[in-house]
RNA sequence: GUGGAUGUAGCUCAGUUGGUUAGAGCGCCGGAUUGUGGUUCCGGAGGUCGCCGGUUCAAGCCCGGUCUUCCACCCCA
């Protein structure tokens, strides 16, 4: 070939034997989606560029793939913007982008989804629990399990404050990777935990800083994270006065009593901590290891978890494999007290949870977790011997089709050879041969691939003999 | 966005200090086997060496640019 087409850097193609594995995963999903009461929900790939900016923080805005103006974009570039550009003068890119572009995609879809609430209120029944399995786009630099497209499922109620739905939320995800067959770890903070921290500190202010680099502990060590955050204009008293967080080890029941001691004058810090036990107490008891579905995860409190995105107020979640390679997080979620305040719709608040498909499908794929049936769909297969023929298993096939079995009829009378082995690459477990002989004796012989065992059926009897095995 | 690697057949990769016609395994196609795949044997097709430019008598190999993939940051699903 001339020029080989090519995909845009980040995106993917999935093959059929992806697909089905793809589906697995979403159709698993989905079901205990519905099974908790969450309703099915859409919304477009692009939204307006002023619904996404500022909602995702400084880092998020830049990852936000923009969509340039239809027409001539050029004409809605401010004459102000661009006598600076003729005179070489630098301008703010953001400002730039927003002059040639006024759509987005989509960078998430709890944004999307409040956008939706604030515009419908009036339709909907709150509590909203609403689900959604959607594309959605950043501007990323690609990277193993990171890709610029990539699928969210999402579980949000929105118009609840009760922390009965964090349990739920938890319940659910243990609930997903149990039908995965995934061994987890569901880790739990609170935001409101982290504010009480930086009040603790002194600079109050300095949370997102202070979480930021808190939440690297485990990765590049006390000694690195005091050092960012004092590049970060964070005081050596503060860091002395969260100490206390860098010695907390050991389970939810251990940890309690000495966080509600140190950050005791922390009326925020309480509240946080009030919430944690909550779903500790209510959820915990879930997760004590046996044999029914529940004992697949553990639930784990984690101080130092913080998560970047900037909306979240409450409670955060975020699950990681137990085995497998992959060490990013394959889930997380958390709570949003004014997600729909932005878009004028004030005291609503929600709380969701959103599973990465892509990076639960690198992990599966690792594991060999996949079922196997996946593999082919079609069950039986009719070799096709020329028209006469062909056009009598017509007729079989209809039958098959109709007892709910998913056949084929090979649609050209080639060389058997290459029939068979049509089947074999496809995974189909059974041919049904019917040449001139069996088509006489209203016969069919039916070839196993697997054992390569073939055996002689009355056309009657094709239904049963494809049952088994 | 910063730093670093990578790209040779459909796939995984060899290819010496720059030197004739660029190789292997797997896959694909054909045959041994005109009613039998997956195993075996024999044969065959398939490459403007990511792309553009430069150095050179000569470039897959050296240099510059660009794109892709990957890795580390940043951040995140």
């Amino acid at each position: 070939m001339a020029n080989t087409p090519s995909i845009p850097k980040g995106t993917r193609d999935f093959s059929p034997v992806e697909m089905l594995r793809r589906k697995y995963i979403f159709g698993t999903i989905e079901k205990v989606f519905q099974k908790y009461g969450f309703l099915p929900l859409e919304t477009p790939a692009m939204e307006n560029l002023s619904t996404l900016t500022g909602k995702y923080g400084e880092e998020g805005d830049r990852l936000i793939f923009k969509v340039l103006n239809s027409g001539d974009a050029w004409k809605g570039v401010s004459e102000e913007v661009k006598e600076q550009l003729a005179k070489g003068e630098e301008v703010h890119p953001g400002k730039l982008a927003g002059e040639l572009s006024d759509k987005a995609l989509r960078y998430d879809l709890t944004v999307p989804f409040a956008r939706y609430v604030v515009q419908h209120r009036n339709e909907l029944a709150f509590p909203f629990k609403r689900y959604q399995i959607q594309p959605v786009w950043r501007a990323d630099r690609p990277q193993k399990g990171r890709y610029r497209e990539f699928y969210q499922c999402d579980a949000d109620v929105i118009g609840s404050k009760s922390l009965l739905n964090e349990v739920e939320l938890v319940e659910l995800t243990a609930e997903v990777f149990a039908a995965l067959d995934l061994q987890v770890v569901i880790k739990v903070n609170n935001r409101k935990v982290l504010s009480g921290i930086a009040e603790i500190s002194g600079q109050p202010e300095k949370v997102v800083d202070m979480v930021t680099a808190i939440d690297k502990l485990d990765k590049i060590g006390r000694a690195k994270v005091e050092e960012e955050m004092r590049s970060k204009g964070i005081t050596d008293e503060a860091i002395t006065r969260i100490a206390p967080l860098f010695e907390l080890k050991g389970t939810w029941a251990e940890q309690r009593p000495l966080l509600e001691n140190w950050l005791a004058d922390s009326a925020i810090a309480q509240e946080g901590l009030k919430n944690l036990s909550m779903v500790f107490k209510t959820a915990g008891d879930r997760f004590v290891p046996r044999d029914d579905v529940h004992g697949r995860a553990t639930l784990e409190f984690d101080p130092t978890l913080a998560r970047g995105l900037d909306y979240y107020t409450g409670a955060i979640f975020e699950v990681k494999a137990n085995e497998g390679s992959l060490q990013s997080s394959i889930c997380g979620g958390g709570r949003y007290d004014d997600l729909t305040g932005i878009f004028g719709l004030k005291d609503m608040s929600g709380v969701g949870i959103s599973f990465g498909a892509d990076r639960i499908y690198d992990v599966l794929l690792e594991l060999g977790k996949f079922p196997e049936e996946l593999g082919s769909s079609t069950r039986v297969l009719f070799a096709n011997f020329g028209e006469n023929e062909a056009l009598h298993c017509l007729k079989l096939l209809r039958q098959v089709r109709e007892a709910a079995i998913a056949a084929e009829l090979y649609p050209d009378a080639v060389k058997m050879a290459k029939q068979f082995k049509y089947a074999d690459d496809k995974g189909i477990p059974f041919v049904a041969i019917i040449g001139e002989n069996e088509m006489k004796q209203g016969i069919v012989t039916v070839k196993d691939m697997k054992t390569g065992e073939q055996k002689a059926v009355k056309e009657g009897e094709l239904l049963t003999q494809l049952g088994q095995g």
